[in-house]
RNA sequence: GCUCGAGUGGUGGAAUUGGUAGACACGUUGGACUUAAAAUCCAAUGGACAUUAGUCCGUACGGGUUCAAGUCCCGUCUCGAGUACCA
């Protein structure tokens, strides 16, 4: 052997090598290296933050991440300082799940994934600052994670300042005044206490007050509890009520649990939304998920009681229509004044309805249930006597959990008082509610309802309210549907809580004791008496004289005491990390303030809608407690956000014929003949190619079938002799295609062995690892209708969109997308397939499409003897110049708008035209590398290199565009016929409309056209089209 | 049910303010080169009729505005996403 040609690198596009220098290039001198000063303006695009999972990239995936390293490659152009860093949520379900099973510590696991992640992410050649990486579960980045929590423990939400404050400005308060005058987000049911009271209460009474005011606070709550993951789950974490990981049943139960108080941001995260650049669907649903309503509340006495009912309504101007009321029956009125002869009935509603799931609960919302507590309340202005009833169809959760209702108003409160026959007042003037309830606000004036009558809605409404608060029952009220987080999760592989327990009250440990690590546990799974798995360590008290973690033995609850045993949820280390990235690896701070200085915000935020109501409501509630404590400038942390759309697969299909074997059976036993014929039909399967079955499917034509017969007899008699074989004395023996209505099985199998014809590869099929032997000896029969047997025919498969997704076989791995066309190719081709918000299909044939752009270019710059790199420099043709300046123009606008789809397609025409032009001029060439860098980096480099610079293409100026490359002297103007194309003329641009018009008049085909008639008008637009109407 | 978004060739998609519908790419068909294949290059490619010149239809469907509508207005249908007893 000896001398193998080592091929000159300049003389053809050899994408591995060059993708492989130019990484290392980039690795080595830390090309992408952000600094936080410059001189240039700053510019921040960021990525959502990844979840290393076991499985690696899909070619799904990086489509966000190519979009922002296109922007962020540009913005360097462009002359910005870029930070674009890379990370890891790296807690989180799956490592623990997996551990549960293996005992595999998560950290090992998680270690695995983040290296097969980082090399599928380096191969794609991304233009991350790694210098910054972060992952959430190492104590150097969770240490910040459970400073920000003790930073929201220790505030109070003052709604007079409408800001995040010190507890301590709250205790202030309460030594000065007690706590009447203070106007706080809290608790509900707070005692009222004197500042005298204060300061003789307890110092465990004190706690307990003040936890009822912490922006994050430890309280029984109403906990979405899912058995089979063994933890709480917070509202955004179930999808259709069950758990959105696996699926399972949630129940509702009563834990003691961590809280966040988000509520307190309800109105700021509202108005928030209109100062930021998101996409409306996602502040659509960011809206709806805090659900502001405005309305009044009103309180209910309780005949013969000293209770009242307070409720919330967004139609005070109903309340004469009230007919009863309905309390949750989890309300904690309703033991209280349930008669006697009603307890019965109202306990045994009450449990039925506790045990059901969530899900049981939505699924069957048509049924109406409920039940008479004896009790009545007093109307506030007629004292009339109002039943009180309980029904599920008033959550506990949203306002008061109770309703004043009303029937002839709301169509739920009409469907329980038809079934309970409970009269149904009419308050609505000429309105007709026989049959159902008119909702309707506008246009509906109010009758029946004393000094209300004859008002429209609105005028209705303020008097009502008035009134209300006049007699003391009631006030305006806005009211959000947003609820408190639960921050608990009963889990091991999370953030521990910087937290320990005197005398059953929460200690905050002091930062300068952070990190409290996780600690070793035997076991991940919760503890026999119940407890989180942290539950199972034996390392886990806090020694408060060391101040050190200590051994459990050791707790004496006088300097030692137990630690927190619950661990933070998956959103805890993802809602403060864009800031960490400014400066990551501070020990002292989490982050600096020249750092947090400097870059301010994210300037571009790229990821997936699914994070909407989670991650970027969690995000900006965190962001906004930091900015009300001096920590961050902005109140918003992302000004762009951009959902990228999913990439579906395109699965593959082959179809299966059923196949009957009829025999007699009296012989044998029956369930070994039938053991056999199961065995029979799937070892020896046929497939039958797409436009047969298509042919089947269109006509109920016989003759399709016999043909089909015929084609597989051979094979049919064939298998009937084994039969025979098997079961000699049988003598009536028949395998005969199943005709039936159901003829046909589609089977997926793996899109690799697809080509871009459709073309099935029969013999990488049947020498699969994993399937081949299920395929071995399958029949084919192809397009032509042969039976498959070398290249006498072919198979084509079928073809349907559907998710990526393992189980349908239409999954393709990035890895070797780059090892047959390269880094580049995959990332043109991703953002050729559409726009980038849109979802769209994946289908590998069409690369060979962005490759061959690739090819071409290379060969722009590759014109000498025997494809050696050659540029002349010449001076350009004026259309080269066109070509070069308009492509310009085009993409800088493309990018502008993150129309990333048509610039890819400018470039395709940039090459095919500057290769019809034979341009070969370096005035030519030198900024169409540039312009193309951003999106095919690794040959922008390699071209910038034999164009003989030094150094990284990256950071070299845009391009800039000159109109006078571009200004025409004619144009070939459509000449239309009553909107209708004709033909085409060229004329000079500096004609006016008359000698336009004169032109077109003079022309032999307008004559041809009109045949003789004449115009009715003539309409010019100098520059764009003429059109002859007549 | 409610709220958004979308319907354009065989396929992914383009069309900037209402102004040449289908750019670009895949696929398909034919051709060149080759012993052959691959690669590459050239040509055609919305449908129907005519096969020379041309004509008609065509952007989910039905109307409307306009000299001109994929684009604007009204109505209908289909698909997708989010949400779901929120008083």
């Amino acid at each position: 052997m000896g001398n193998i040609e080592k091929k000159d690198i300049s003389m053809h596009y050899d994408f591995k090598e060059i993708e492989k220098n130019w990484q290392d290039f980039w690795a080595k001198n830390e090309t992408f290296k952000a600094k936080n000063n410059s001189d240039k303006p700053k510019y921040y695009v960021l990525d959502m933050f990844p979840y290393p999972s076991g499985a690696g990239l899909h070619v799904g995936h990086p489509l966000g991440y190519i979009a922002s390293d296109i922007y962020a490659r540009y913005k360097r152009h462009k002359g910005f300082n870029v930070l674009h860093p890379q990370g890891y949520d790296s807690f989180g379900l799956p490592a623990e799940q997996y551990a549960i099973q293996t005992g595999q510590h998560p950290a090992v696991t998680t270690a695995a994934n983040i290296k097969t992640y980082r090399r599928q992410l380096d191969q794609l050649g991304f233009s991350f600052d790694w210098s910054r990486e972060v992952r959430t579960s190492s104590p150097e980045y969770y240490k910040w994670t459970q400073w920000i929590f003790i930073q929201i423990f220790n505030s109070w939400y003052n709604k007079d300042t409408d800001k995040a404050e010190d507890v301590e400005t709250l205790i202030a308060k309460f030594s000065a005044d007690g706590n009447a005058n203070v106007n706080a987000v809290c608790d509900d049911d707070i005692e009222s206490f004197s500042a005298a009271d204060w300061k003789a209460f307890s110092d465990v009474k004190k706690q307990e007050i003040l936890l009822q005011y912490r922006l994050t606070y430890l309280a029984d709550t109403e906990v979405n509890w899912c058995p089979a993951l063994g933890t709480v789950l917070a509202n955004d974490e179930i999808v259709n009520g069950v758990s959105e990981r696996g699926g399972h049943t949630v129940i509702r139960k009563k834990m003691t649990q961590w809280s966040m108080r988000i509520s307190a941001y309800a109105q700021r995260l509202l108005d928030g939304l209109n100062t930021v650049d998101w996409p409306q669907p996602l502040k659509d649903s960011q809206t709806n998920w805090i659900g502001r309503s405005q309305g009044a509340s009103a309180v209910f006495n309780v005949k013969d009681h000293d209770e009242k009912i307070d409720v919330f309504t967004t139609r005070p101007d109903t309340i004469f229509g009230v007919s009863f009321m309905t309390l949750a029956p989890e309300h904690e009125l309703v033991s209280k004044i349930t008669t006697e002869v009603q307890k019965a009935e109202v306990e045994a509603y009450i449990e039925a309805t506790a045990k059901r799931s969530e899900r049981d609960r939505m699924a069957d919302v048509k049924t109406i249930s409920g039940a008479f507590t004896g009790a009545y309340a007093e109307h506030p202005f007629t004292k009339e006597p109002i039943p009180i009833w309980i029904g599920d169809y008033v959550l506990a959760g949203y306002g008061t959990g109770a309703v004043m209702s009303v029937p002839c108003g709301d169509q739920r409160d009409y469907d329980f008082a038809k079934h309970f026959n409970i009269p149904i007042p009419n308050i609505f003037e000429g309105v007709d509610i026989s049959e159902e309830a008119h909702a309707d606000k506008d246009k509906t004036v109010i009758a029946n309802s004393d000094f209300l009558n004859g008002l429209p809605y609105k005028k209705a409404m303020k008097l009502a309210i008035y009134e209300l608060e006049k007699l003391g029952q009631g006030e305006g009220k806005i009211n959000y549907r947003l609820r408190d987080a639960v921050f608990s999760r009963q889990r091991y592989w999370g953030e521990p809580f910087p937290v320990y327990y005197v005398d059953g009250m929460p200690q905050m440990i002091e930062k300068e004791f952070l990190p409290i690590a996780l600690p070793e546990v035997e076991k991940y799974l919760p503890t026999e008496t119940g407890e989180p798995p942290l539950g199972n360590a034996e390392v886990w008290a806090w020694d408060t004289v060391t101040n050190t973690v200590v051994n459990n033995s050791e707790i004496n609850n006088s300097t030692v005491f137990p630690l927190e045993l619950n661990t933070m949820p998956g959103w805890a280390g993802s809602s403060q990390y864009f800031n960490r990235y400014m400066d990551p690896h501070n020990e002292n701070e989490i982050f600096s303030k020249e750092a947090i200085d400097y870059w301010q915000d994210v300037d571009l935020y790229i990821g997936g809608s699914e994070h909407a109501t989670g991650h970027l409501l969690y995000s900006r509630f965190w962001q906004k407690f930091m900015f009300d404590k001096g920590l961050v400038p902005k109140d918003e942390f992302a000004k762009k956000l951009i959902n990228q759309g999913m990439i579906t697969g395109t699965s593959a299909f082959v179809y299966k014929v059923r196949f009957e074997i009829t025999q007699a059976d009296e012989f044998y036993d029956r369930d070994e003949v039938e053991k056999f014929h199961a065995e029979l039909i799937s070892n020896n399967p046929i497939f039958i190619s797409k436009n047969l079955v298509d042919k089947l499917l269109a006509s109920d034509n016989p003759e399709n079938f016999e043909f089909l017969t015929r084609k597989v007899e051979g094979k049919l008699n064939e298998l009937e002799d084994l039969a025979r074989k098997k079961f000699p004395k049988v003598e009536v023996l028949r395998v005969e295609l199943d005709l039936g209505k159901n003829f046909l099985m589609p089977l997926h199998v793996k899109v690799n062995y697809v080509n871009a014809s459709d073309e099935l590869d029969i013999h990488s099929l049947k020498t699969d690892d994993e399937f081949g032997e299920d395929f071995e000896k399958a029949i084919f029969i192809g397009e032509k209708g042969e039976i498959i047997d070398g290249k006498n025919d072919v198979y084509k498969v079928g073809r349907e969109v559907e998710k990526m997704s393992k189980s349908k076989y239409n999954v393709v791995n990035p890895d070797a997308i780059c090892e047959e066309y390269g880094a580049d190719s995959l990332r043109l081709y991703e953002m050729f397939l559409g726009p980038l918000e849109q979802s769209k299909p994946w289908n590998t044939a069409g690369i060979t499409g962005a490759h061959g752009f690739l090819k071409k270019l290379w060969r722009l710059y590759h014109s000498g003897a025997e494809g050696a790199f050659a540029v002349s420099e010449d001076e350009p043709s004026k259309d080269s110049y066109k070509t070069l300046h308009k492509t310009i123009k085009k993409v800088e606008e493309d990018i502008e708008n993150f129309s990333f789809n048509t610039s890819v397609s400018t470039f395709m025409i940039a090459v095919n035209e500057l290769g019809a032009q034979k341009c070969s001029s370096r005035k030519v060439l030198e900024p169409l590398a540039i312009l193309v860098s951003p999106y095919a980096p690794h040959i922008a480099e390699e071209l910038w290199k034999q164009l003989g610079h030094e150094g990284s293409i990256s950071t070299v100026d845009f391009p800039k565009f000159e109109e006078k490359y571009l200004v025409e002297s004619s144009k070939e103007y459509p000449v239309s016929f009553n909107g209708k194309m004709r033909f085409k003329l060229e004329l000079p641009l500096d004609l006016s409309k008359d000698e336009i018009e004169a032109a077109v008049m003079a022309h032999e085909k307008t004559a041809q056209q009109l045949q003789g008639r004449t115009p009715k008008k003539v309409i010019v637009v100098p520059g764009k089209i003429i059109n002859i109407v007549g």
